[in-house]
DNA sequence: CTGAATCCTGATGGATACTG
DNA sequence: CAGTATCCATCAGGATTCAG
C-alpha cells in the first residue's frame, strides 16, 4: 500500500472510501450539510480523534469542503464538494448490492434451518 | 468494527471489498478462472499468506469458488460465483468515477504548474 | 505448484484527558 | 463546541521458511 502513483482508476476510487467511517460520513454527508457534532452523533461510535483524521483526509482529497465561523462556541460545518457528492451513485449501487447480498444469505440461513 | 450485525448494506458490501489486494483479486477474476500463481503474478506484489488469507475469506463469503485439481503439482482454479460476478456494475462506477478523478486532479496539477 | 507456519513491523483505531 | 495530545492494543500485511 505504498503507492502514491495508483495507476489503476479503480484503486484510486478505494483509496478514498476503502474505510468503514469514510463511507459512514459520506452518506450522512450526503444528506446534507452537518456540524462536528452532529456527524459525531449521527455515526455515533466514532471518536472524535478518528473523526477528525477522517475529516481532515476527506478534505485533503477534495470530497469534503469544511466551513468555520468565527463564534464562541465554535461552530463547523461539514458539506460534500461537488466531487463527493459524485460518489453517490457508486454507494447507491453499494447499498443495492449490498441489500441484494443480505438477502441472500438470510433465505441461506432459513433453508439451513429448514434442514 | 465490531459489528457482525451490519445493519447498513453499504457497510456489508464495504466489509466484502473495502481491501486493495480483494478488488485486486476480483478484477483478475472477472476477467475468467486463474490459478493461484496465475492471481499471484498478475497482482505481483502480494505473498503468498496474503492472496491465500484473502481469497479464503472471499470463498468463505460466497464470491469466489476454489477447485482443486487432484494432481501432482498441484492444480487450483479460482472462479467467481454469480454473486461475485454481479459486483462487477460497482467495480465499473468505481472505475468510472476513479478516471473522472484522476484526469480532475491531473488538470488541477496542471493549472498550480501554469501559475 | 499451492499453500501452511512463524515471526515481525507499522499503521489504525480506541480510550482518555485536556484546551481555545 | 470542536477539536488536539498521548498512550496503548490490535491487527493486517510482509518476509521467510518449510511441506505435501
Amino acid at each position: 500500500m505504498r503507492d502514491e502513483l495508483t495507476a489503476c482508476p479503480v484503486e484510486t476510487t478505494l483509496l478514498l472510501i476503502n474505510n468503514r467511517w469514510k463511507v459512514l460520513i459520506l452518506r450522512e454527508l450526503l444528506d446534507g450539510t452537518k456540524r462536528f457534532g452532529e456527524l459525531k452523533k449521527a455515526i455515533g461510535s466514532i471518536s472524535s480523534k478518528v473523526l477528525t483524521s477522517h475529516l481532515r483526509s476527506m478534505e485533503e482529497s477534495g470530497l469534503v469542503d469544511r466551513e468555520v465561523f468565527a463564534e464562541v462556541p465554535p461552530h463547523v460545518e461539514y458539506t460534500l464538494t461537488e466531487t463527493g457528492n459524485s460518489l453517490k451513485p457508486i454507494l447507491d449501487a453499494m447499498k443495492e448490492w449490498g441489500t441484494d447480498y443480505q438477502a441472500k444469505i438470510n433465505s441461506e440461513l432459513k433453508e439451513a434451518k429448514d434442514n
